[in-house]
DNA sequence: CGACTTTGACCAGCGC
DNA sequence: GCGCTGGTCAAAGTCG
């Protein structure tokens, strides 16, 4: 039980910066019933219209060059966890975030960074296994969020925190070369979806209306139309606004943090452990979900899991409550030599229990998750662990597409946007 | 024996 | 108030 008590807290330095307590003021400030995902990016579209594709695709060359550096394609490969757990560097379903070894930010690490809807800095949680969150959308004491998933437009302040209430760097690179369809959690209560136009936040910082901002606003009213809001059946009291991007997302106003990756594991491993506590099937999605809490005493914890009715390959953790304490410290020295024993799962499909038996413990199974919500390594020490030797595993011929660009270096693109965001 | 899953039952919120 | 649904409980079973 000790050896679980991390000290985690020791590394605050990421929220010592001024910006980032702006950031995190400034979400914790903003609480009120709207919407900043539709309301700042009203431009949801849902829909691959071409012509709309085609219009952001240019608009974001546009904006890469004015902003003078180059908006490179995306690399899923072999660097990332997540590449892992998609078993195929190459064929994905969705725009996933991958970012190379080295690159170490907090801004990626836990959302529990920002979580605290009191305005209570939370101590960052570092990346478990080094695994970088694909995306992170985070909001804290009303409906704020932040999303830094993958795409390469650093967006934005440059220089302090927008003044939007919310920013984004999109992970939906759906202009000229969509990767991914837009993913469409079934059993939301709300879903927001948002695609092309959250790729052309301007990044300028300040209120100013500068040219790009125009050009935006633009191509906004152009493509207002499409604007999709998924309202499932669900009757249930959480709302949860979700972006059509996989990553993480955070729900309004609550601890709550949906993770959605691509596994075929049905419970991959976040870092914690957890102990299932009921499984049951829900309307909209033939696959069961599966409830879990975190087995560390007094931590409150709690998710569930299943995989969408979607995409079969897209599994949805929806996190409740927020981990104070660290994840079991066996876990972080097994990431290390995961690729040995602890991921037989991903090595051995075969070994996949869905049903009845004793299947992999979760603290056992290939850790998949960003681990939004907690794992302890930073980005170097994952691509050390050698968890990016995890063999290629078939993927689902219906989710398979073919990655049109290749980042050539997605630490560098990081380092954009990190610099963008708190440079 | 501890840790964990399974699974039917139970409870509570919500809509009609 | 009733029924539906999601979330939780707890006893039984599994596994190392």
């Amino acid at each position: 039980m000790s050896d679980y008590d991390g000290n985690f807290m020791d590394d605050l330095s990421p929220l010592s910066s001024p910006n980032i307590r702006g950031l995190i003021a400034m979400l914790d400030q903003n609480n009120n019933d709207r919407n900043p995902i539709s309301e700042t990016f009203p431009e949801t579209n849902l829909s691959t219209n071409p012509q709309s594709e085609q219009r952001s695709g240019c608009l974001r060359e546009s904006l890469a060059a004015r902003r003078g550096f180059d908006i490179p394609p995306l690399e899923i490969g072999s660097i990332s966890p997540f590449a892992n757990s998609f078993r195929n560097p190459i064929l994905v379903p969705s725009p996933i975030l991958v970012i190379s070894p080295g690159f170490h930010s907090p801004l990626l690490q836990s959302p529990n960074i920002f979580s605290n809807s009191s305005s209570q800095i939370i101590p960052p949680c570092p990346i478990p296994n080094g695994a970088p969150p694909e995306m992170v959308q985070i909001s804290s004491a009303g409906d704020q969020t932040m999303i830094i998933p993958n795409n390469n437009h650093p967006q934005g302040g440059s220089d302090d925190i927008p003044t939007e209430e919310s920013f984004y760097i999109t992970s939906h690179d759906s202009n000229a070369c969509p990767i991914g369809a837009p993913l469409i959690p079934s059993s939301y209560s709300e879903v927001v979806v948002e695609t092309d136009v959250m790729n052309h936040i301007s990044l300028e910082n300040g209120g100013e209306e500068d040219d790009m901002d125009r050009e935006y606003n633009h191509e906004k009213d152009k493509v207002e139309d499409h604007n999709v809001v998924v309202e499932p059946s669900s009757r249930k009291k959480r709302k949860m606004v979700v972006s059509n991007m996989m990553g993480v997302t955070r729900q309004n106003g609550t601890d709550m943090v949906i993770i959605q990756v691509e596994s075929e594991e049905d419970h991959p491993d976040d870092g914690f452990r957890w102990r299932k506590y009921g499984q049951k099937v829900v309307t909209g999605n033939a696959n069961p979900r599966s409830y879990y809490r975190c087995t560390y005493t007094g931590c409150k914890v709690t998710k569930h899991v299943e995989r969408s009715a979607a995409s079969m390959m897209l599994v949805v953790a929806t996190y409740d409550g927020i981990h104070e304490h660290a994840p079991p410290p066996e876990r972080i020295k097994k990431s290390g030599t995961k690729n040995q024993s602890g991921s037989s799962m991903s090595q051995d499909p075969s070994n996949q229990t869905l049903g009845l038996g004793r299947p992999h413990y979760s603290s056992s199974a290939s850790q998949l998750f960003p681990s939004a919500l907690a794992p302890q390594l930073d980005m170097t020490q994952f691509h050390l662990s050698g968890l990016s030797k995890l063999p290629s595993l078939p993927v689902n011929k219906n989710h398979e597409r073919k990655i049109g660009h290749v980042i050539p270096d997605g630490t560098e693109v990081f380092k954009v946007i990190w610099e963008q965001l708190f440079g």
